[in-house]
DNA sequence: ATTATATCGATAAATATATATCGATATATA
DNA sequence: TATATATCGATATATATTTATCGATATAAT
């Protein structure tokens, strides 16, 4: 049986706080990870339990083998080869961001249909004309697009991915996206967590 | 009796497939609408059901009625004023973007610790030190802050937020922000998203 | 006018998720 | 050594969410 959705979100939650503990910390009990992230200690023991080895009664898990079990989980241990579509605010962010590395996420390069926008970006990473990425993505066997194109290019991009062969497409644009079923779309809605603020805020 | 978080995010997603209908369209059924999304039908009308009023068989709802509830249960009408804390990639991403004016939110300006970065952005929106924060949201009555900074810094940002009556908090850095009750703390957090990605991925 | 059909709302069932409870146990303390 | 305590895993309960089913109805077609 598989690991459900709500658990998987929560992961990355528990290895970042691991990450963010001292050294020296060798062990950790749920109820202190339950503490630090404002979760209940029963929900983490029953995520914990799904992936990692028992717990011990007064002193709880170990850390190094639940950081290892999370990341295993997530495969952030193999390296994926990324790219980005659409060189804007939001995809050069991306592209600069030196963080993705530790999901075992290597962002190659991205790629623009505004050829002003090509050329090195701070970083040393390459934007180049959208019109490369099929040949790009074929040769050094890119497996994640991430796309960050307005909406209304969104589903070309996206074709055009299908087609090199990327296994997984992150999706920022605000629509749903058509492609075989064994592409894996992932879609981020920031409007949802908008909306959920927003109508917080409302009463 | 309140409307569930999962029914909030829907919402949005509602809302922008109705929006980029034809103008000319003035009824859209429930099960259009999943299809158009990948929603099942049920849910679809389901969720209208608790903030519209009723659709006609064989017809559907009204595309502008919808749209007019979806709004009002968001909130997107009565303009809230927002700012960013941390003018980095992420931060003038949303500091240029337009797109939040439709959902009720006017970002006045950004602030950072870095004065090389203050100044006038492209879009004619100001980037001030941080310094700053605290006085302009008072006397602009801002309701909201985006909090785009490193992690490190985010708990002092936080602080600052809720000195200078700040009542909601959009938290783009992930940590675990401690503010009173009172004070609506959203988490955005990309990595769980990625996670469910690289999860996915994995199997 | 009758029939067919798409769609509705409502109710019911199924699934998923979160929370509460409790006996067992490893460690620390008296 | 005996006792107290934090924590565990497991089981049970409660809540939330999704999906399925069905009779009713507005419109279109015969």
């Amino acid at each position: 049986m598989s690991i459900s959705q709500t658990v998987i979100r929560r992961l990355p939650m528990y290895l970042h706080y691991l990450k963010q503990l001292p050294e020296e910390t060798h062990n950790v009990s749920a109820t202190t990870i339950a503490a630090g992230l404002g979760l209940g200690d029963v929900q983490v023991r029953k995520d914990l339990a799904l992936i990692s080895g028992a717990g011990k009664p007064k002193v709880g898990y170990e850390k190094a083998e639940l950081m290892d079990a999370i990341e295993d989980c997530l495969g952030y241990k193999d390296k994926k080869l990324a790219v980005i579509a659409g060189a804007g605010k939001l995809g050069t962010a991306f592209l600069e961001f030196e963080g993705f590395n530790d999901y075992g996420l290597n962002i190659a390069a991205a790629f623009d249909n505004n050829l002003s926008k090509t050329g090195c970006s701070n970083t040393g990473k390459y934007i180049y004309p959208i019109s490369d990425l099929k040949e790009f993505c074929r040769t050094e066997k890119v497996i994640i697009g991430i796309i960050t194109v307005p909406s209304s290019d969104a589903q070309n991009v996206c074709d055009m991915m299908v087609e090199s062969g990327i296994k997984a497409i992150w999706n920022f644009a605000p629509v749903k996206l058509n492609a075989p079923e064994s592409v894996i779309i992932q879609n981020e809605n920031l409007a949802s967590s908008l909306a959920l603020l927003s109508n917080r805020l409302a009463r």
